[in-house]
DNA sequence: TACAAATATGAATTAGCATTCATTGTTTCT
DNA sequence: AGAAACAATGAATGCTAATTCATATTTGTA
């Protein structure tokens, strides 16, 4: 008869691939992509370099499926904490703090999509442009619903929502690099004043 | 009797050695510094690969060599332009300004500098933090000043100096990606609003 | 238990690219 | 002109790391 996979032999592979992934993540965050051998990642998962390639068909599609998780996971956080307000500010504060909380939590997750993978080639930053634009899309609606509730000043809310998701991506660098700002958390409250300030917010204390 | 280099012949020599680094820039500019061949650069610099060994080291020499030379022209722009201020704010801007004319004026300069910085870890790499720490720091200390003379409010001046950084840098890194804004000198104007408001400056209008 | 299908292994293969080097061409000086 | 120093060449070398593959182990069925 033929063979069929026990459930146990399905929920081991897949714990396997898991097991691959999460190895994968925590090299990627501390090496560059090229820097990163699949020797090293096999050795971190427990298995052979062969067996590598019984779950992913080469390195370019392990490191793709892990940015798509990672751009969904955060889009989804952000979406997710979005969700409770109505009010265009409200929306703009929890979409960062969203974000910051994330990566404070997921500190490979930061460092492989700000630090490490924008370097690996033209292909691999397409992924990460896409998750850069999508945050910026969100911040330029809620900046174009501000405007038409004439609550902030006809500016062109594209660069203005450039230049907000730009000064929380520079700080949250820093800190992954420097290590500077030691608490992010807390630069989050004189960040979130600046650009509250800065896209013409009246009562920012 | 020794041999002498005429001056014809040194001549020739330092302007084949500025074409080897005219090519690299281009060649960066476009890809990856992994992704640039050594071969790839001779053929634009239309010499023969070995001959590049003649000129430099290794490769990361050249791209050392690169980097260091775009750090002094970046920084000595910079420099020149704020000299012609004393006021706080107007120093901040000139530097701005100095640096997205610049850009506009040298656009391999900007992607190699800002779009092309891999997440590899060598010399490259810690150059280019270089860079950007240095104008992080002369930020800061603008806002030192202004923050002594009470003209912005008591915030965390280095956070602040990240934040204005790092919206200029979002802004130009979009406009290398994305051709938009179009205009990158029009959007100045929106972005020095932006974060002069964001710093506090009461009269911007 | 036997044997076939599926998985796992890690040494061998392969490919790309930086760097070297034996050879050829050019310049300087007598 | 001819020899010695210098410069240029590009094929050959060597290294690194991704990917493959012959072999071994494990799992499922009868």
């Amino acid at each position: 008869m033929a063979y069929r996979q026990t459930n146990k032999v399905m929920e081991k592979l897949q714990s396997k691939k898991k097991e691959i992934l999460k190895a994968a993540r925590e090299v990627f965050a501390e090496n560059s992509y090229q820097g990163t051998s699949i020797k090293t990642i096999a050795q971190k998962a427990k298995i052979a370099t062969g067996t590598f390639y019984l779950y992913f068909t080469n390195k370019d599609a392990l490191i793709t499926m892990i940015v798509e998780e990672m751009f969904h996971e955060l889009l989804e956080c952000i979406k997710h904490e979005r969700a409770h307000f109505t009010d265009g500010f409200d929306k703009l504060q929890a979409s960062m703090e969203a974000c910051i909380k994330l990566f404070v939590k997921e500190k490979n997750m930061a460092k492989i999509l700000l630090v490490q993978v924008p370097g690996v080639n033209n292909a691999f930053n397409a992924k990460l442009i896409d998750i850069e634009n999508e945050l910026i899309k969100l911040t330029k609606e809620d900046l174009d619903e501000l405007k038409k509730q004439d609550r902030i000043p006809h500016e062109d809310t594209f660069v203005t929502a450039l230049a907000f998701v730009g000064s929380f991506r520079q700080v949250i660098i820093n800190w992954l690099r420097e290590g500077k700002p030691e608490d992010l958390e807390a630069a989050f409250a004189t960040l979130m004043k600046y650009n509250l300030k800065g896209m013409g917010k009246g009562d920012v204390s």
